[in-house]
Parts: C-alpha cells; structure tokens; sequence
DNA sequence: CTGACTGCAAACCCTTTGCACTAAA
DNA sequence: TTTAGTGCAAAGGGTTTGCAGTCAG
C-alpha cells in the first residue's frame, strides 16, 4: 500500500476523524492523475466509477488531504483552484503557457537562495513562495 | 496636471469613449491612494466626496486604467483583486505579510535574470512573471 | 449507539452582465 | 442628437455552509 495512505489514516486517526469510502476513493483518485487538477475534473474522475460521490466531498477532502499534507493548493489567477501531490515532492516553481496551459515544474536552487537573501535585506521571515512564469512554452511558440 | 490624466484620456480619445466625471474622479482617488486597493476598499474611498457614483462603475473603471496601462491587477490568491499603480513604476515581486497584511515590494535583476535563464533551458518565452515570498515582515516577528 | 460524514440545495462572495436612464461629444 | 456610460439589480461561477439522513468506529 502507497504511504500516503498510510499518511492519510494516520492523520484521521490523530484528528478523531472517520476513514470513509469517500475519502478513500477521492485519494486514490488524486493519486492516480496528473500532478495539477482542479475540485470539478477530479470530481469527473471519481465519479467514473462512483457516481454516488458529491462534488462537495471532493471539495471537502481536498481541504482534508491539504491539512494532511498529501496535497498542495496552488490559484494561477483565473479563480480556480487546483491541487497539486506534495507528498515526497520538493518545492518548486510553475512556467504556465498562456496559450495551451501547460505546466510546466521547475526547480531553480540558485533563484531560491536570491529570494531568502532578499527577504533578508529586508527583516523578512519567509514561510513560503510562489513563483509562476507565464508565457509560451515550446510547442506553442 | 499629472501626466496619468494625460495618458488616460489620450487612451479614452483614442478608443472612442468618454471622459465622464466618474472616470475623472476614480483615477483621482486611486493615484491619491498607497499602492494597493481593492476595488471595495477604492469604491468607500471615492464614495467620501462623491456618494452617487455605483460599486460597479469603479470596478469597471479600474479594468479600463488596466487596458490602459495605468494599473496593475494584482491577485495574492484571497479571491480579492487588487490594484496597484503601474505608470512610471517599473515591474517588482512582494514581500506579503501574512500577519498584519502589509506589502513591500522588492526588485532583484539577478532573480529575474535568473528566471529568463531558466526559462530559456525550458525552451519557453516568458511574457510576465509573479514573484510573491509570504511571510512575517520585521514588525511582526 | 453516536457523532462525524455525506449529498443536496442553498448561501456566499467577488465579479460580471442586462437594461433603462443619463449625459458626453 | 447619438451612443457610450451609469447605477441598480440580478446573474455568474467557484467555494462554503446548513441540515437531515447515513454510516464508521
């Protein structure tokens, strides 16, 4: 069995909280797809195969599975929010093409370092950033 | 007068519309402000001198000081749209305090050189980025 | 059993639109 | 006069909440 799953009882159990059906499959789900997807197309994908399950307990177990740290929010601008698998990911920053709205993830050591010194300079204690580069990405130039 | 009134109704001329006394006193009140407003906090703002003018008509305007480049959209991800000025302010990343709310804005040419690298080992054409380090600003730690 | 969870509908909240009236040009 | 702008109210659209019934522990 994935770890996260054992993450996920785990912190259930910690919280008093209930390991349902639902929950489980709206997990296994999300770890089944692609890194970016947003309430409504995993709401799609789980309802393939279980058409029982609401739009708001997805919503609901998305908030769940980001307190748990299984998964990350990230907002691009345009009102909708996505989730993203954090679990034994590193962090890092988004190129985000305008046109076909592909993601692309990286990773930029040297980019990291210039924001904590900056933070620095300026009496700033950083807890988290956000970087997102928009533009045109190869296929779309 | 300022040069933005200027280039506001150059831009008005140019695209056929009008000059109306809402206009003129939404552009007034939004240079008199700090940095940041939203357009609720922008629409209290303007109703103190002039009360008949709508909710609407300042949201409406500030997206027309945005087609004409007096003003930035800025969206820190809390559903709330914010304005800042952009005529003769050159672009700059933030510093958000997630205690007291504050902004400062930083510029770092070595961070965005960096990024335009980055991007190019992606093969991909940035046109705009946003850079935003959450955090406790020095009064807050 | 019992209290957390679900699913529905409805509320929220910011943003946007429709429309009849108003006013720039 | 003509046509864009205004202000109100109402609609949109993603997110959140209330609540009665349901189910995990």
């Amino acid at each position: 069995m994935k770890r996260e799953f054992e993450i996920f009882t785990e912190f259930i159990k910690t919280k008093g909280l209930r390991y349902t059906t639902q929950r489980r499959r709206i997990l296994t789900t999300f770890l089944e797809t692609e890194r970016h997807v947003s309430a409504e197309e995993l709401y799609k994908l789980v309802r393939k195969t279980h058409r029982q399950i609401g739009f708001v307990t997805v919503y609901r177990t998305m908030k769940l599975l980001s307190d748990s740290g299984l998964c990350g929010e990230i907002d691009f601008g345009d009102g909708i929010l996505r989730f993203e698998h954090k679990y034994a990911h590193q962090h890092h920053d988004h190129l985000i093409c305008v046109r076909c709205g592909r993601f692309i993830e990286v990773i930029d050591r040297e980019i990291e370092q210039l924001q904590e010194k900056m933070a620095q300079r300026h009496k700033f204690k950083p807890t988290k950033h956000k970087l997102e580069i928009f533009g045109l990405c190869d296929k779309c130039c």
